[in-house]
DNA sequence: GATGAATGAGTCTTCATTCAT
DNA sequence: AATGAATGAAGACTCATTCAT
């Protein structure tokens, strides 16, 4: 238990180096003397700095994943799946923001994750959303003339645009900004934005 | 004339290496080989890595303006506005796709580009797409109900998702492939993606 | 203990170094070399080649105030007073000689010690000696004739003069050597050099 | 003649640059600059930045060398030639403060001035200053109890440690304090400031 | 004479990582 | 488990100097 508390400092205190700092800027004598530490520790724990990194990204990845699997295994009707997964973004944000922005800053375009490893994640989520999408098309309440994975890119890049503004401007978020921001996302994916 | 050869060749270097390695792991050492020059022509032309790398994302910031701005005081009517905008983004990946490369991975979210500078030139752009879409809700072809930044990150977030998946994917890209994510992207943002 | 021993190592280093090859000349690898220890070692201990240097000047400095400071405040005679100064210098040729070389050839009129900060070190130092020079006066040993501050240029640079010879000559000192160049300094000052 | 103009601007530039950053700081683009001329010929008329340097220590060298011969040969009596050694000095901080400003901080214990060409320098100077002292004990103005090349170290060393706080402060100097200080000098040296 | 583009060796400094205690 | 001293490879940057024009 007690080493556990001590990993999960150590977690804490790089999810906020990170965000603050980027993985590049981020020093691990940074993160030790956040966490409150040694430097050997962080190293006895977590093998290296890119270990400790991947771990804190695969923490983001295994939720994403979690939702994906969960709705796409829900009875709930197409549109209340999309609000889910939407409604995952906004509440990360809220409760991680660290975790969230690294995401955005560090992972979703980052050049860091252009290895083979970092391109199977994308894969892999790309791939749960296609099927969601796929859902949406066969129950009839998404166009079919428009490829799903196409319907993929366009959807994750609304929210995550919307996700990016908040990261990016360290912007607080209330109850009813969020559902208006949901709302935005998914009427507009919807029903498109023409007047 | 002359300097002016060197400097671009240096600069077309950059390019390369920076969408290659990344800011970080990009050496000036790098950059000067791949150009053929010396080391310290880099620098007499650029004082350091960051006026280079500045220096190149000021292009492309200067030519995405040049487009908006066209846009906003063109006369054609506000669909044919957003095509411009999109066709922008696809023109350029396959123009100079390490331009756009670079922009997507290593300014548009990158902790690196946070810095108040960075910011302006995001508020800029932003600026400029909000009062076009603000054009299309006066002219009737945008909804009302949705606040215009609102659309503008919905717009925006479209464009990049997809831009991102040709980068990453350093995917080639075809006459009929870029008019289909054109329109995939123009009709689910103007209409919706219900079936 | 262990700590100490190795940054007492490499300010040994150092200081042999900083006195054969003067600040600008010295390089950090030179003196890590010296010292027997790696490269980042010495960035543990000092954090930059500056502050290494200021660390060797600083115990000059301290060295010289602790000096002066005592005999301020003795209650031996004035004569008495200055030969305790004068010897502090020749003592420091014989015990530290590395270290009153740095202080003659890189300090004491260098240019990369004319900083305020610098500057402020002479400043003590010449007020010091100026209170010891009004002590003369008023205890009637010294003519009042002369401004204390010029007494002090006149006494500080008649040793100066003999350290600076015995630093750029290298020049070895024994004990009658030294006793005549203290008698020389002392008599001089105080009665003069005429026939 | 056009020529030994274009010489004389790049060498005053040198004399100001030189006197602000010292040798090591100093770039030669800075004296270039400074004299408005090209990098290029401050390289042909002085072969590199030693050659630039070594002119203008020469230039203070063969002024303080002439004032030497000169009274080493004068019919003078003593004092009167100590008199005239020291306002040599003075005259050289009015009418040339760059160049004694070098000579002092640069040159005078300066590690880089230590070679073997350097020394001579000094050799050949401290011989002149010793043949000017035994002048002055076979006259019978100076005790015979002091090695003639202990005088000169101490008649130097007060003359210099004057020159050295006025360069120092930058301090201005006008005719009376001037006299005031070459009073001190003289009288000190010669009747000891005993009261 | 005059220019300044071009060169590249030389140095400081950083920081991930190891390992003895 | 925990520490932090110790290592050294890596990389940005400087600047004296050269040389084609």
């Amino acid at each position: 238990m007690a080493n556990n508390e001590k990993q999960e400092t150590i977690i804490k205190a790089a999810l906020e180096v990170f965000r603050n700092y980027g993985y590049s800027k981020t020093r691990m004598a940074d993160v030790a003397r956040k966490a409150g530490v040694s430097y050997g520790l962080v190293y006895h724990y977590f093998g290296s700095k890119e270990v400790l990194f991947d771990t804190i990204v695969n923490m983001w990845w295994k939720a994403l994943y979690g939702v994906l699997e969960e709705q796409k295994s829900s009875t709930d009707d197409f549109p209340k799946k999309l609000v889910k997964v939407v409604e995952f973004f906004f509440d990360t944000y809220q409760d991680n923001p660290d975790l969230i922005s690294i995401f955005v800053t560090e992972v979703s375009r980052s050049s860091i994750y252009r290895t083979s490893r970092g391109l199977e994640k994308f894969k892999r989520f790309f791939a749960l959303c296609e099927e969601i999408m796929k859902q949406g098309q066969d129950s009839g309440f998404l166009r079919k003339d428009i490829k799903p994975h196409y319907l993929t890119y366009i959807f994750f890049g609304e929210i995550e645009a919307f996700i990016s503004i908040l990261v990016l401007g360290k912007e607080p978020l209330n109850k009813s900004r969020k559902n208006r921001a949901i709302n935005a996302i998914i009427q507009v994916f919807l029903q498109g934005a023409r007047g």
